[in-house]
DNA sequence: AACCCGTGCAACCGCGTTTGG
DNA sequence: GCCAAACGCGGTTGCACGGGT
């Protein structure tokens, strides 16, 4: 399909916003929220296109937003998440309170990127490459902007299935992770929404091996052995969902 | 002091998905 | 069920800024 042109050009403005804008746009979600982000420029009086307000808004202008360089936390996380996850920048997002997909983005690719690069060059790893295909959990639920490390951690916490479950008939290339496991599989396989309820009720259920927070990203990255801990939960994870996926088409 | 270059961030663009008529 | 509009996401670009020469 044709997607709709973002905004008619004709005397939109475009480029950085002032602060002018800013208050405008924030005033205006403010009273009347932003149900629709086609209208609400010229309700606000904004020069803008809607996808442009939508993208100041989440960005940048949300209250909950957490400004400032990233904790070793949560640069952990993220480089976590995008293991498991890929380059699925807005539900990695979900689990950093405070932060956004665009910043999360940014970060990885001009700092977590290079730095892993750099210090994989001898284990010879790679970021798993994936095609998104689902849209995310919308980072809503995020709503403390404290800026303490332990908040972070504490999100990371929420229900996985929050945002992972959701990804329905989602597509992994999941080949650095199957890499790992010495599978030598195709590099593509289906993962439906039954697959991540049964999975994940399976880790939050068993004893203590799931999905806690504190224990699966950041608080005890003091310990070697926890990372290694959290890829090994997930490769199980997906070995499990090979399995699953080739019972499925018995 | 002037210039160049690398870096980081904000914003834009294009495309896939979802929603509503 | 079909189509168009709207939304949301990830990739990419452009610019400002700081450090080095």
């Amino acid at each position: 399909m044709v997607s709709a042109p973002c905004c008619e050009k004709m005397g939109l403005k475009r480029g950085p916003w002032t602060a002018e804008e800013d208050m405008t746009l924030v005033a205006h979600i403010e009273q009347h929220g932003h149900s629709n982000w086609r209208v609400l420029p010229k309700q606000a009086g904004l020069l803008r296109c809607g996808k442009s307000c939508r993208l100041r808004w989440i960005n940048y202008l949300r209250p909950d937003i957490k400004r400032g360089n990233f904790t070793s936390e949560e640069e952990e996380a993220i480089i976590q998440l995008h293991a498991m996850l890929g380059n699925r920048w807005s539900t990695i997002a979900a689990r950093l309170p405070g932060r956004t997909d665009n910043e999360i983005k940014n970060v990885w690719h001009t700092q977590l990127k290079k730095r892993l690069q750099s210090s994989s060059k001898s284990s010879g790893q790679a970021a798993p490459k994936r095609k998104a295909n689902k849209p995310a959990v919308a980072a809503s639920t995020l709503e403390d902007p404290t800026s303490d490390p332990v908040s972070a951690e504490q999100s990371l916490a929420m229900s996985p299935e929050q945002s992972l479950s959701t990804s329905s008939a989602t597509d992994y290339s999941m080949a650095s992770s199957l890499e790992n496991t010495g599978s030598s599989s195709s590099e593509e396989f289906q993962i439906d929404d039954s697959f991540w309820s049964e999975t994940l009720a399976m880790s939050v259920n068993s004893s203590g091996s799931g999905m806690e927070t504190s224990d699966t990203f950041g608080a005890d990255s003091a310990s070697p052995s926890s990372s290694n801990n959290e890829m090994d939960f997930w490769v199980t994870l997906f070995m499990q969902a090979g399995d699953m996926h080739s019972l499925s088409q018995i």
